[in-house]
RNA sequence: GCACCUGUAGCUCAGUGGAUUAGAGUGUCUGGCUUCGAACCAGAAGGUCGCAGGUUCGAAUCCUGCCAGGUGUACCA
């Protein structure tokens, strides 16, 4: 209804004062109207006139030609127009496209996840993968034809610090391996990365074996490292793929390895020299000073490709498969500047077209005490985050399901604005009241349970709809969806989602506190309202990797 | 040092030009289940919107300066 609005009073005032406005319509607090705008405010100065003037005039002009649409017209104080519109036209817009017109066809890839293998996938990495797969179906939903992809680290120091632990565990001798049981070899490899970590730090002699383990992770050339190296690979993915799932990520079509990227991007880097790259100090140094950042090691001076080349490389690899309008890197926001590099150097190299690569910066996932056990160094194990959920939702019920799990963990990182830091409180992040997961789901069970229960069927609006001032905030908000869904698309911000979503449900949980549905002489029109809500709120959550429950 | 980000209620966060009382959640206090699911609802208390100027009919929001915190800044990713 918002745009539509905008449109009548955008022709009118162009109608009107021969100019061409944009006229900007918004919700107001409700007791001022459904609708407002300040467009007399602004004309006022390039008119030179009265704001109220204007508006009455522009009132009066809205009552006598659009009496059908508009119950009430009120002008306020400095010359806001207030709009109170006839019930019908509150109603749900029932169409659901989102086809988004920057969006329609175009072809993104998106890597969706980054968690290395070897170690333990951290609370970084799942706000990271969820934030990934949430922008992933918003794109979707916006009518981009996605491919969704990942990246991960297999070569390099922290294989080195696992491989150590790994290899002396099992005596040197592949076939210990067996003795790993398969539900623990997530926690025996996050246990191997922690006790090579911690040895690295405390023995220089340690150190310098794993520094030599890592260099063996480029060249594979001792058979017993070789087997080892790859079975725990194998037991890495197959682990993260679990925990992947268990966070409602979708799964990726193609899985990049900086093992398969590094040639490739250190070819760039060679195919460039004395153009982009130069030598220094033994090593290939991109100078980003030149461009306004800053300069960058991409070649070192053994002539290993670092991670920089690396990403030099993977940027082409994605370009080849899937020659996309657009490439999305999701990364924490302390990459930023080293991205910007990256993609600068790409672009001068043409590999891939000028502003065709993003960088999606999330926010850092900090703790809000110190105190907090089960945990090696500062990283928070995601798999504990399960277990702790896990515990709080069984206090409600000896089951706990999966999507509610996957409901409570994804909605507290959505929740925060993309980009901002997520101070990370145990209490907080297992509440299941207030503005939190649950709390929708909740919301959504309630609303199937009347459902279920009534005896009425409807499918489409009843014929004599009209609201009471009980059912006005939900019919309001229900009508809000396609603005917000289109706003949440058009800026990439999952966020503005999650806060309408909980808005929503407390104008549900507010209306059924009010009027019942069954049984009432209304029961047809508001069954209609809760049916509304309860697809809403479906649609939405799905859109976030959520699935809303009938039950709980 | 330089660059970027952040600073809003005890805590965690929304709000980036609009409406005499700046919003949520949480925490504290109070009230509400013989009535469609109380993982809910209602109410109270709680804020110099980091500080100081400026622009504007109007500023948490824009501009300038300052203060505080975070991140990045050549061979880790």
């Amino acid at each position: 209804m918002k745009s539509e609005l905008e449109k009548i009073i955008t022709d009118l005032v162009n109608e009107k004062f021969n100019k061409i406005y944009k006229v900007d319509v918004f919700r107001p607090e409700t007791k001022f109207g459904d609708f407002s705008t300040n467009i007399a405010l602004k004309l006022a100065k390039e008119l030179n006139a009265s704001s109220l003037d204007i508006a009455n005039q522009l009132a009066d002009d809205l009552r006598s030609q659009f009496s059908e649409i508009f119950q009430e017209i009120n002008v306020a104080k400095p010359g806001f127009l207030n709009f109170f519109l006839r019930d019908r036209y509150l109603l749900l817009d029932n169409d659901l496209n989102f086809k988004n017109e920057q969006l329609k066809d175009q072809v993104i890839v998106i890597e969706t996840n980054n968690p290395n293998p070897f170690k333990a996938m951290h609370l970084g990495h799942a706000l990271n993968a969820i934030i990934g797969d949430s922008l992933a179906n918003l794109l979707e939903i916006g009518g981009a034809r996605v491919h969704r992809v990942s990246y991960h680290g297999d070569i390099g120091s922290h294989v080195g610090k696992t491989m150590w632990a790994v290899l002396k565990h099992i005596n040197n001798d592949p076939k210990n391996l067996i003795s790993v049981e398969p539900n623990s070899r997530y926690k025996f490899l996050a246990d191997m990365y922690s006790e090579g970590a911690k040895a690295y730090q405390a023995d220089i002699n340690i150190k310098a074996e794993i520094i030599s383990l890592a260099d063996q992770s480029y060249k594979l050339d001792d058979p017993i490292y070789k087997q080892v190296y790859q079975t725990c690979k194998d037991w890495s993915f197959e682990e993260l793929d679990e925990v992947l799932k268990r966070l409602g990520s979708k799964t990726v079509e193609r899985r990049y390895l900086e093992s398969e990227v590094e040639p490739a991007g250190v070819e760039i880097v060679k195919k460039n020299i004395d153009k982009y790259f130069f030598l220094s100090k033994g090593a290939l140094i991109f100078r980003g000073e030149d461009y306004g950042l800053f300069t960058t090691v991409f070649v070192s001076s053994s002539d290993r490709g670092l991670y920089a080349a690396r990403d030099l490389g993977l940027i082409e690899l994605k370009q080849r498969d899937f020659s996309p309008d657009k490439s999305m890197i999701v990364t924490a926001s302390e990459q930023k500047d080293y991205f910007k590099v990256v993609i600068k150097a790409s672009e001068l190299c043409q590999i891939a077209k000028i502003g065709e690569t993003n960088n999606i910066t999330t926010g850092i996932v900090k703790l809000s005490s110190g105190k907090m056990s089960s945990r090696q160094g500062d990283a928070i194990n995601i798999v504990w985050l399960f277990d702790e959920i896990t515990a709080e939702l069984s206090k409600y019920n000896k089951q706990v399901s999966q999507d509610l799990l996957v409901g409570a963990i994804r909605y507290q990182f959505l929740k925060v604005k993309l980009g901002s830091d997520i101070v990370f409180d145990i209490k907080q992040s297992i509440s299941l009241q207030g503005n939190s997961g649950p709390y929708l789901m909740y919301a959504h069970a309630r609303a199937q349970s009347i459902i279920r229960k009534s005896k009425q069927i409807i499918e489409s609006v009843p014929d004599d709809f009209n609201i009471e001032d009980s059912e006005r905030n939900l019919v309001l908000k229900i009508a809000d969806f396609k603005d917000t869904m289109a706003k949440t698309i058009s800026q990439l911000k999952p966020h503005l989602l999650c806060l309408y979503l909980y808005e929503l449900s407390q104008e549900f949980n507010r209306f059924y506190e009010k009027n019942k549905v069954i049984g009432s002489d209304r029961e047809i029109i508001r069954l209609y309202l809760v049916k509304s809500y309860a697809e809403v709120l479906r649609t939405g959550l799905l859109s976030l990797g959520i699935k809303a429950l009938d039950e709980m």
